[in-house]
DNA sequence: GGCACCGATGTTTACGTAAACATTGCCGGT
DNA sequence: ACCGGCAATGTTTACGTAAACATCGGTGCC
């Protein structure tokens, strides 16, 4: 162990380099255990809170650690355990209220069972960039992996992952090959549909998110089977790419129509958008149009008028995928399986039943 | 706790059992190297891509891996290397849109540097809660931390970072003990007054966010410059909590007061409670009340009407975050000093100028 | 033809930690 | 008084990787 350098630490002679300016390497156990004039083992019984320590050696060693500022390295501990305590989740976007909710709610929770989280961000969804997400996963030190993305990309064959990597999927229909925790997008749509033919408007109309996601597919379908299980006429989709933008565009197109009294929004970003149409346009909400949308994101109780929505418990969500997670690190088992997170109807303003016609 | 178990792995008598089913612990170089027929520092070399291997014996090795399902193991890697390639954030919340894109940027950012993000959330800024942080950061496998949160609770004596973590702070004024970048909040608020004075406004009034946030409180203080150089009364102080809620309840207040023509929000989920308050009670925006906010988050160009606010770059901040933090840890030193990020005016339909008044 | 050198590969070692095992010293029972 | 046993602490080793050093053929040069 020559290679450790002379020790130079303690005793630095007054006049030579004043602040010892380019130090490096960490304190290490060996470190504290020299000046504790103990053995390095001992050192670790004492950081790892170990009993059989007699209160008079803990102390010096204590002691010996605050005036080092040892700080033990999580390298060697993940090395030496097998284990790095971290769950990876990769997403491809935090822009969206779901997905950094989402991602709060599992760091709380990962936090709360002692583990924290790596992100992988991957910012363009094509098959390579995922597949590189997973190979660095795959030597990153992850003892699982979330996955929170909102298109189904994972279904492809196309992309493996590692074998012995555990895996959560947020917001996908792998259930069958996968552990997948997802919001019950179908019972939410179908609340939301229900609520306004319950008000007695004649349909529902329905601005839906891209294809792509499988959360936008899953409402619109439960939408639409749900019109029909009523017997109610299916009017034309209109689809957004969640932002509000998309909303305000497809709002203008459904002002033009007479017959759409209420409209169910795939998310409150395009129901704000489709809000500021019907403004625009002089349809005054509720009173000629009921709007509803999904999510339920912080700003939905102001808009104009305050959004009737579809409440989405993305803290629950997060709380199960950690625990998913876990599980599957704890058993060592791959499981597979959806677990569904309920919805629940905010009722705010912006629905009431539709204007006597003609 | 059976991780070491006795070998078993290669010369498996091919009668034992077949398939080798509950198989434990990741495969080694050593595990490749063996069936390879080479030595593991060979595998070392083709893993790490280091040249001086023949291509046939890279192929050879790269068969293996593949047979094998190698994959590096990130801890082992540290340990040897010392750097974990990955950056500690702490923040407090994701709900504020600011935090959330300025995590995503320096996800993004930090990806492309090689390096990866953990996150380490505090959601109670209690004193303890940051010293727990810290301490959990300091045992944590991380080169740098990135402080993330809207309180000066690092400018109290009492939290103790370890001496030797490199950290760059978002949103304090910490900027002579640590590394500092944020938005110019000062410059940005100026903007958004300068902007209503132009446009004829006598004066400007003000909400405020929490006065724990130092961010908050550099908007308002630079309002007060503002309105002060430019030699007009400065109307009393309204305070929110960021929310559109705070907001709405300061907007109904606002809406009392008839010599308010013109108002500054700290940020636009509280610009977005104030125009719905101003719309409940009549008042029209732009017509009779303008509106300034700070953000410019992406539902900023679809409220009622669309608002005209103080553009940050969070892409930006978080881009200087990683390349102060990498500095850091590439020279060794511990930078201090504070980068600005400037802001922009977007102008929309919130303002205009005041109607003639009496 | 001998030797110096170089490129490909193997061997040793250290990174920091903690489990497993070894060693001490003391106490109490017979 | 002796010894078993236990509590406190020390020593060895392994975790997986890669730098540093060692080895071994072959090749070019004189």
């Amino acid at each position: 162990m020559s290679t450790t350098r002379p020790p130079e630490t303690s005793s630095g002679p007054p006049g030579t380099g004043p602040p010892a300016p380019p130090r490096r390497r960490r304190v290490s156990m060996a470190d504290v255990a020299r000046l504790a004039g103990v053995s390095s083992q001992t050192v670790s019984r004492v950081s790892t809170g170990h009993p059989g320590v007699v209160p008079a050696t803990r102390e010096q060693v204590l002691t010996a650690m605050r005036q080092l500022g040892y700080r033990p390295n999580g390298a060697a501990r993940a090395l030496k355990y097998g284990e790095f305590r971290t769950i990876g989740v990769v997403l491809f976007t935090l822009a969206t209220t779901g997905n950094s909710r989402t991602l709060e709610a599992i760091a709380t929770c990962a936090a709360e069972a002692g583990y924290v989280i790596t992100l992988i961000p991957v910012t363009t969804p094509t098959q390579d960039r995922v597949n590189g997400a997973f190979t660095r996963l795959g030597e990153l030190a992850v003892d699982a992996v979330i996955v929170i993305m909102e298109v189904h990309l994972l279904d492809t064959a196309t992309v493996v992952l590692p074998p012995d990597v555990h895996v959560v999927i947020v917001d996908s229909d792998a259930g069958e090959r996968y552990c997948v925790v997802d919001t019950d997008q179908a019972h939410g749509a179908r609340q939301a549909v229900h609520h306004l033919l319950d008000l007695g408007h004649r349909t529902v109309w329905h601005v839906a998110g891209p294809p792509e996601s499988f959360a936008a597919e899953r409402r619109a379908l439960a939408w639409h089977g749900a019109l029909r299980e009523a017997g109610r006429p299916v009017p034309p989709l209109r689809r957004g790419d969640w932002s509000a933008e998309a909303g305000y565009r497809a709002g203008l197109e459904l002002a033009e129509e007479p017959e759409c009294t209420a409209v169910f929004v795939a998310n409150d970003q395009m129901a704000l958008g489709v809000l500021r149409a019907f403004h625009q346009r002089g349809r005054v909400v509720p009173r000629d149009v009921s709007v509803v949308g999904f999510d339920d994101i912080a700003e939905a109780g102001s808009f104009i008028p305050p959004l009737t929505t579809v409440h989405q418990d993305f803290a629950e969500v997060g709380r199960r995928c950690v625990e998913a997670a876990l599980r599957q690190v704890r058993t060592g088992s791959t499981g597979t399986g959806t677990t569904l997170v309920p919805t629940r109807l905010v009722l705010r303003d912006s629905t009431a039943p539709p204007r006597r016609q003609r």
